[in-house]
RNA sequence: GUGGUUGUAGCUCAGCUGGUUAGAGCGCUAGAUUGUGGUUCUAGAGGUCGCCGGUUCGAAACCGGUCUUCCACCCCA
């Protein structure tokens, strides 16, 4: 008995269908990407994994796929931490890279490596595929694609609207309803500096980030139940009652703040870039101010961003944000870099629940199929087969010179809406059959006559 | 990482409180119909009931473990 094959978890195959539709989603996106004036670099799937570890946390660092080296890995590794099952000295000893977990990392490698080459500041998409040691569950998988787009070499806040209005485009011709979530960690950082706890900040944010579901009293039991005190919470309780338009916060946030410089430069900056937004319009997407978003990658120093489908409970559809200093880990200072991602996997079930796949996307298929009556007239087929082919129409021929009725079956199943019959008595005559499946007309022509009558149609 | 859920034919799924030989629909193959399809009718092939162990006279069903599926939390795209 053969064994049953399968697939590791959280990986899936594509059916014709399914790959025609994500086509579909990177074709509008890379349109865009071009659009902007981003190039496009493609990295190795795996990394050394001393470029990918540490940059996005310790639970990044935990969801990272490590590769084993090759050979007798076993010895070279350290027999005293082999005894005592340490996990992580043995991996360091046994694994020396790793599957790419995001795009960006290797981009910031990117441009170190090739920074003679590249002229400033560098545009670069990236569309490939990453990986994730997660826990799969709905729209989340441990092989998924990101469509990246960062710029590198400016600090501009120019940036930061332009990819907001990239986002816009992007989801805008998909179809999609998005918000775009909008904050700076330097307000983050702001408010750690009034509450007193830099190392709280991530409960703090989680805490505030559940304000519509719990209420403001369960907010703050949480924050007190995580050590954070009550003249902090005191001192930061307007962010409780932030509301109204991004400005009215921008204003608040302003007063709160007052005391911390950093803080400050964080509302200048995000009040440049609201109020251009607000200028130049968006098309189908809205802009929104979110101080509880806080975003795990270690990396962003400055704007940060995160797109959700108003229409459809998932998680997030695209990320991203400011990092000034990534290269500067490898090597090069000063290069302040900003970039956006799309989910792609997440955006095509976007799509697929709100039934926007329908009217556009198309499977390639044939549009002739000649029937196979045996060796003489397939072979008689070929010569137009080939015409067919020369006048970009696609055709194919039955393989096999197998019952008619079945040969008819397959046309069927594949939507297929000509097939041409040759059989003895058109071998002899030399011409060919033509049927159109819906129909069911046929006639009798030569080949000129053939090409004709399926080019018109 | 925590909690739950799922696994029976190629596919979608039935299968009662444990009881003879495990079912249906679709698909597949063949025939009705030897050069004309989609419909219909008839027949046929196809299953170590995810895997390992246990309880029992007897397990697809009950128990334990394990893998897998999907979901929530955490985190994220």
């Amino acid at each position: 008995m053969a064994q049953k094959p399968g697939i590791p978890k959280g990986t899936r195959d594509f059916s014709p269908t399914e790959v025609a539709k994500r086509d579909y989603i990177f074709a509008i996106i890379k349109k865009h990407f071009e659009l902007f004036g981003f190039q496009p670099i493609e990295t190795p799937s795996f990394e050394n994994s001393s470029t990918l570890l540490g940059k996005y946390g310790e639970e990044g660092d935990r969801l990272i796929f490590k590769i084993l080296n090759s050979g007798d890995f076993l010895a070279k590794a350290d027999e005293n931490f082999l005894k005592d099952k340490n996990s992580s000295k043995v991996t360091a000893q046994i694994s020396e890279k790793a599957l790419r977990y995001d795009l960006t990392v290797p981009f910031a490698r990117y441009v170190v490596q090739h920074q003679n080459e590249l002229v400033f500041p560098f545009k670069r998409y990236q569309m490939q595929p990453v990986w994730r040691a997660d826990r799969p569950q709905k729209g989340r998988f441990r092989e998924f694609y990101q469509c990246d787009a960062d710029v590198i070499g400016s600090k501009s806040l120019l940036q930061e609207v332009e990819f907001i209005q990239l986002y816009d485009a992007i989801f805008s011709e998909l179809g999609v309803t998005a918000t775009i979530k909008l904050n700076n960690r330097k307000i983050l950082s702001g408010i750690a500096e009034i509450i007193g706890a830099k190392d709280k900040l991530i409960n703090f944010t989680v805490a505030l980030d559940k304000l519509d579901k719990i209420g403001e009293e369960g907010v703050v039991n949480e924050m007190l139940t995580k050590g954070i005190s009550q003249e902090a919470i005191a001192k930061v309780k307007p962010l409780f009652e932030l509301s109204g338009t991004s400005e009215e916060k921008l204003d608040t946030l302003k007063g709160l703040l007052a005391s911390s410089d950093e803080g400050l430069q964080g509302v200048q900056d995000l009040r440049f870039v609201i109020e251009s937004i607000s200028k130049l319009g968006l098309d189908q997407s809205k802009l929104e101010l979110d101080v509880t978003l806080a975003r795990g990658l270690n990396y962003y120093t400055g704007a940060i961003f995160e797109v959700v489908a108003n229409d459809v409970k998932l998680g997030s559809i695209g990320g991203g944000g400011r990092y000034d200093d990534l290269t500067g880990i490898f090597g090069l200072k000063d290069m302040s870099g900003i970039g956006i991602s799309f989910g792609l996997d997440r955006i095509y079930l976007v799509l697929e629940e709100l039934g926007l796949f329908k009217q556009v996307v198309e499977l390639p298929k044939p549009k002739v199929l000649f029937l196979n009556f045996g060796e003489a007239e397939a072979n008689y087929c070929l010569e137009a087969l080939k015409a067919f082919r020369e006048s970009d129409i696609k055709a194919e021929i039955y393989p096999d010179a197998f019952k008619i009725k079945k040969q008819l079956n397959y046309a069927n199943k594949r939507e297929i809406e000509f097939v041409v019959l040759v059989g003895e008595e058109e071998l002899q005559r030399k011409r060919y059959t033509l049927k159109q499946m819906n129909s069911g007309e046929q006639q009798t022509l030569d080949l000129e006559e053939l090409l004709q009558a399926v080019r018109n149609s």
